[in-house]
DNA sequence: GTCAACAGGATCGTTGACAATCTGAACACT
DNA sequence: AGTGTTCAGATTGTCAACGATCCTGTTGAC
């Protein structure tokens, strides 16, 4: 139970069922989850440590607010442990996972006209998270993952932005390509000027 | 209180007053500390997100155990992200900033045949410390605090390897260099080349 | 009208006791 | 001897209540 609260917690902050400075009181959300404060207590603690939630002594916990400058720096750090995620998927990926990669591109490309932006976004998501397991290092896909879960909320209003779209799935393409041609050096690349036109993007947001 | 402990504790797993395999008892460790089990416990929930410490449910906590693999993964990880710190501080680092860092490269160098392994080893630490606070990049600096704790461990036995201080004097050497004359892609280099042979070493240290 | 002191309410932090669960050993059975 | 079973001990998980702390709105003096 203790743990169950802290996955379903997480995943309501995920999908923005609270929003960042939201108050997350332990009364209320023992009722909402049906368990014990201490449950709650514990997720509490848990997702602070993953710099999810805000904790100040005596003065409760709120979800955390991330500003453009973290985001910034956030995906700075992804770009460094991505580029080395890339590379290790690279030189581990099997002939699936090359089928695979080249599925979710064209599924890609496909939801880039048609679709909102949401199919997209998931697709994004999806590919991401492959290319980490594929890359068989734990720890750096750990890391990227918690890095994720800080940004979600400037992630989704970068994928509903008008043309990004576009934009991205070019980067995506070349990302694969490396990875599929086994070249480790050329996959990290591709990674780094996908998550440095990210960075481009949140840095002309940071200034309007 | 609550805070206090988590602290404590943490500080006692990495100076080696607890080490790997051993079971952390919460009603001993409340009595060591002088606190409630409440207090252990959520310094235990705590931990386990850093990746200090293993909890299986029902069966209590023990101090976790890094294999040399997960100290290789580790290490590369770090050596995506501390190249982007030593590129940062290449950027943000100050007049003062660059005499302090020339001082550590000195004592260093003092160090390394008259005292023992163990003033090398502080120095070691601070100058990767003082790095990520000049590198004002506080996402990174937090990752890579936590990756450092998690395989002190295997830094430690690292550092009194023979012939190791000499080797790896140099290549700090190198960072400090490129860090001073304000060259962020080199001293991303030389902090690349520093850890990589780090690895190395570690790969070695897995074959025997 | 402004500011400090104060009381009330809300919320967290801590404690102690109880329930649930796991571990290991003793024991019966084949 | 080997295997399955039962039971006691140890340890964690959960709960309810109490005390401590902080925020808010009010009161009163100046």
């Amino acid at each position: 139970m203790m743990d169950l609260v802290t996955d379903e917690l997480r995943s309501d902050i995920l999908v923005g069922r609270f929003e960042p400075g939201d108050r997350l009181l332990e009364m209320p959300l023992a009722e909402q989850y049906e368990c014990g404060r201490a449950a709650v207590r514990s997720a509490l603690v848990a997702l602070t440590s993953e710099g999810l939630v805000d904790r100040a002594a005596n003065r409760g916990a709120t979800v955390r607010r991330i500003s453009v400058a973290e985001a910034i720096q956030i995906t700075e750090a992804r770009s460094a442990l991505e580029g080395l995620i890339a590379a290790e998927a690279a030189r581990h990926a099997t002939a699936a996972d090359h089928k695979e990669l080249r599925s979710i591109i064209a599924k890609m490309r496909d939801s880039v006209g048609t679709e909102g932006a949401k199919e997209y976004s998931r697709l994004n998501g999806l590919l991401h998270r492959r290319l980490c397991e594929m890359s068989k290092h734990e720890i750096a896909a750990e890391l990227v993952a918690n890095l994720r879960n800080r940004a979600a909320h400037h992630q989704y209003r970068l994928a509903i932005m008008p043309g990004r779209a576009e934009e991205s799935l070019e980067q995506h393409a070349a990302i694969v390509t490396a990875v599929v041609a086994g070249d480790p050096t050329g996959a990290a690349k591709a990674m780094h000027t996908h998550l440095h036109s990210v960075i481009d993007v949140l840095t002309r947001w940071g200034d309007a």
